[in-house]
DNA sequence: TGCATTCTCTGACTATAGTCAGGCAATCGC
DNA sequence: GCGATTGCCTGACTATAGTCAGAGAATGCA
């Protein structure tokens, strides 16, 4: 399998690289080209391209002015922040980047051009495959302490779901797990990230000699489909059993059903409600030792 | 579609973009990791090396010097030619490119690691998929003289392995075309490269009101189920009609199954010998314009 | 044999990518 | 209010990639 992967690789960068590069080297710089076009037609602030590209702050810094100079971008101060620049294509520069986007365009129809009707449905569908699972191999997942602003940002967005999907809406006060109790030595908390950003989470809480309880389970819409709620539940489980948790529970609200599915189909088994979470419908467990009964 | 490409791309250069620099950049520059890779342990003439990497020779020289100087390869003068010179790697020359390969190796099962079983295995399918139609895609055709090296190597290719797959071995001068007959205004000669080395060729012979006539159809054991063959057979029906040939014909060696497989599919019907060339045990033609009746 | 070509190498360049240290202003936390 | 931090900028670097012109030796061709 990784002979393959090396194949793949070897064949993408030489015929995806000529693409990407073709498409960037206008008569400008690559660097340059590549910072007007994740700029966007919206603008940005310049630390978030400072963190989207992986530059030096003096590099960005410079590659900015140079574009400042030949009219393509406008800097200027944010509103919020005295200290954060936002920056923003002018008319030149969103002509630069439409060209840009014209080049990719025609390239991407370069590589189609060649085949018939029936290869060329088969490519787009054998890339989707590829880049849905490429992306899902390129998430990472990392404990994170859950006032970290990752995991901050996942939380939110995850009490901003559940109460728009819940019956009655959502409270977090009314909730039965606090930050501490995901905080090690008591429990953990996973953050799972896509590039830098946070697309997912799950905490668990430990206690000696009865089951873990598994609390927080979130994915953004953006990556769901790719397995990551179960490899986020698979790697709470193996913590779990790092701590010799007999099992694991969790309860989960009737609207989740994707969820409730998942559970499901990850092992999880429904048993009476053991705790009073008032805006839980169904309870499921999973044993993870040899020393717990089926409940 | 044009858009799933462009987002494949996308997903791709930064996930094998950063596999391939990774991989080669150790501790040495990339342009030498990628000249070491491509010596391999077979070593090779330094021209090559150029076409190959598409070099300036001046900026390889320097490369090679490098190297040289770092004791990982052994630059010699070439045995036949007093002008060209040949590259090898020493045993530390292979000691490094084993490690190349095998940090290559790491960062392929990188990709695969955080997958469950069942989404490697489609992921190294679609990675298949994707590489063989992007490999078609990379293919071009073009007109060459039938003395053109390239089309001369094709043709010496094809001559070959007909002569070890007709029960009675093959003589091309008992053949019923020449060199002459493939050239304009007569005829013309195809030849696909991929990555500008020959893999495929086709010949066509226009007569004036009469059917065209398809001779030397040959593709690469390297390149076979692209549908190339089918690409090739397209482009001189294409070039048929253009000069308005009523037909096209061909005929071929009863031990040839998949081209005679192809041949059908393609739209090609058998008819009554049409010649007497001796190698052949079944005669194809093909309507091309609305003036011919089905034969 | 003589002339053009091929192959490799050297020297002299340029441009891009990227790093590092430090400075200045705005903001945050106590 | 004050110190630490953040965000952006400048200056001074280095290294890599790549180009261009030309030299010198070997070879091919007429």
């Amino acid at each position: 399998m990784v002979s393959r992967v090396r194949s793949f690789n070897r064949t993408v960068t030489q015929r995806a690289g000529a693409l990407n590069d073709a498409f960037l080297s206008r008569d400008r710089p690559l660097g340059q080209a590549r910072l007007l076009w994740e700029i966007g037609p919206d603008g940005s602030d310049v630390r978030r391209l400072r963190a989207r590209l992986d530059l030096d702050s003096g590099y960005l810094s410079r590659l900015l002015r140079a574009l400042e100079n030949a009219g393509l971008v406008i800097v200027e101060p944010s509103g919020a922040d005295g200290r954060v620049r936002t920056v923003r294509l002018s008319a030149a520069g969103l002509a630069e980047r439409a060209v840009l986007d014209q080049r990719s365009d025609e390239a991407a129809a370069a590589v189609l051009g060649p085949l018939t009707p029936c290869q060329r449905a088969r490519l787009v569908q054998a890339m989707a495959e590829t880049e849905r699972l490429l992306t899902a191999s390129a998430v990472e997942v990392a404990e994170r302490d859950p006032r970290h602003p990752d995991a901050r940002f996942c939380l939110q967005a995850y009490f901003g779901e559940i109460g728009r999907r819940f019956d009655g809406g959502f409270d977090p006060a009314r909730s039965l797990i606090s930050d501490d109790e995901m905080t090690p030595p008591a429990g953990l908390f996973l953050v799972a990230s896509l590039h830098g950003e946070p697309v997912g989470c799950g905490g668990i809480r430990f206690r000696t000699g009865a089951p873990a309880y598994i609390k927080r389970m979130w994915v953004s819409p953006a990556v769901r489909g790719l397995g990551l709620g179960r490899r986020l539940l698979a790697e709470l489980e193996a913590r779990a059993v790092a701590r010799h948790a007999p099992a694991v529970q969790l309860e989960t609200n009737r609207t989740l059903s994707e969820a409730i599915t998942m559970y499901r189909s990850a092992g999880y088994q429904e048993v009476a409600p053991f705790n009073d979470e008032p805006y839980a419908h169904h309870w499921f467990e999973k044993a993870q030792g040899d020393n717990w009964r089926e409940g």
